[in-house]
DNA sequence: GTTTGACTTCGAGTGCGCTCTAAGGCGCAA
DNA sequence: TTGCGCCTTAGAGCGCACTCGAAGTCAAAC
């Protein structure tokens, strides 16, 4: 019925090492097992490790994640807790995308310089 | 004329340590220097480390940043080259972007969420 | 004249997020 | 029954980009 660690690694873009990391750290809350021991994850386990996925690729440090999934853990009483969470974070990502935005602006200017250059 | 280190810092938003780690490491070529051996910033070189700076934020490694840099102190026949590595380096910025504005969209969804079940 | 403080060098240390290694278990195929 | 392949654990190691420490120089202040 679950999916091995090599099928989750594979749907979800992590490494099985990183999979286990993620479980050890508290990340992810102890997967099942099934008959021999072996991990077993599930469709809410993806679903989960897809969102933590997004908050490390908006930069967010593994210790607030952490903290993020202590707080899911204790069910939906901590929501708005979460919720404020996020919006701290979403602050920082709206930040990054507009750092971004002018630093690719300065490298267009740049490559603009390139190509006069080049073409006189 | 030029500025101290201090200075420098300031301007660049890099700490001193840093600054002369990117000298160490050929990101600047060789500060001038005034009569006591200390580093003496030119308004050049600031705008040099502020595009090093971009380069960073951007996420570019900084061994790729040498080897630009590499590039520059070569002088006028290295546009082409720099041009196309700026290049490259510019549709990873746009993935980036592209990326962190999807993030965004989920973290939206799951404020929006929570903002739901408070309210309810 | 000595103390302060900003600078110098070089090499070592740090923090983060993995990433890998070693040693071992289990189930199946030849 | 021996090997293969995938899994397990705990802990060590790595790469990156700094960041800091120690030891020393020098100019100005007291």
């Amino acid at each position: 019925m679950g999916m091995t660690i090599q099928e989750a690694s594979r749907k979800s873009g992590l490494s099985a090492h990183t999979l286990r990391y993620y479980e050890r750290i508290g990340l992810i809350h102890a997967v099942d097992r099934n008959m021999n021991g072996h991990r077993s994850y599930t469709e809410p386990d993806l679903s989960w490790l897809d969102f933590l996925t997004r908050l490390r690729s908006t930069g967010m440090p593994i210790a607030d994640m952490c903290r993020y999934a202590e707080l899911r853990r204790q069910g939906p009483e901590t929501f708005a807790t979460r919720r404020r969470l996020l919006e701290v974070h979403r602050e920082r990502v709206r930040a990054q995308i507009s750092q971004l935005t002018g630093d690719l602006e300065v490298l267009d200017h740049k490559i603009d310089f390139y190509n006069a250059q080049e073409n006189e």
